[in-house]
DNA sequence: TCGTCACGTCGACAGATGTCGACGGATGTA
DNA sequence: TACATCCGTCGACATCTGTCGACGTGACGA
């Protein structure tokens, strides 16, 4: 059920958005301006719209440092969905190893052949 | 760079997309027809429409039988490329433990902090 | 051969999405 | 206070995307 509705995987579809995750994965934190700097095939503003998707997709976290504001992954929203959804769809072979974590199991079972 | 290329996330964007691949997942293989059924929010030319994305994403495999074509998840396809990329933003705790497999390593780097 | 089934594709349409420039609100500095 | 910086939002625009019905094609059965 819960396979139907992961918010990461719209954030994800953009590649102005992976390049942005894919720079706060490599420096952990960065403002806008510094992303805008790095993603630099788009303009400011642009930024800020794709900061907004990935935030209300839980994908980023957002900390306020005055009037800059560091956005870096969030590693426990949900990507970790995104992330199940896939490991379901692989199968065997895969294995999410949480440090603190309630179980796995939970939500996304192995995956039954019905053939 | 080929964090940027990830075909299987505009695959993954779509809720019927996913609906299907769930199915495909639970099932193993599936024609068309029974794709649709499963689905039935939407009608049979757009599940058609969806698999050719699929296909062409690497998502899925495609296998013909007389008049009818059975599909199925493509575990080595882009869905593997997009499971490291989400590999990568998640950091460590988590282990792909491929059996056949070229070195992962070889493409996604741990990820290192700058901070 | 003729009808039917299982599909893919095309054209058309509505709605979603990415992009930018301009504006305004906070926050810091002189 | 006055000004600059950092950033979110809004309006406008072009493009992409999902959806459907209609049509064509290849495969099977009578």
């Amino acid at each position: 059920m819960s396979a139907n509705e992961i918010l990461a995987f719209d954030a994800l579809s953009d590649r102005v958005r992976r390049q942005i995750l894919s720079a706060l994965g490599e420096d952990g934190e960065l403002t806008v301006t510094e992303i805008a700097e790095r993603v630099d095939v788009v303009g400011r503003s642009t930024v800020s719209s794709h900061l907004r998707i990935l935030r209300t997709s839980g994908v980023v976290n957002e900390r306020r440092d005055g009037r800059r504001r560091y956005y870096s992954v969030d590693t426990d929203g949900s990507i970790r969905d995104a992330f199940r959804f896939l490991q379901g769809l692989l199968g065997a072979g895969v294995q999410l190893d949480m440090s603190a974590s309630e179980a796995i199991e939970s939500e996304g079972q192995p995956h039954k052949k019905v053939g």
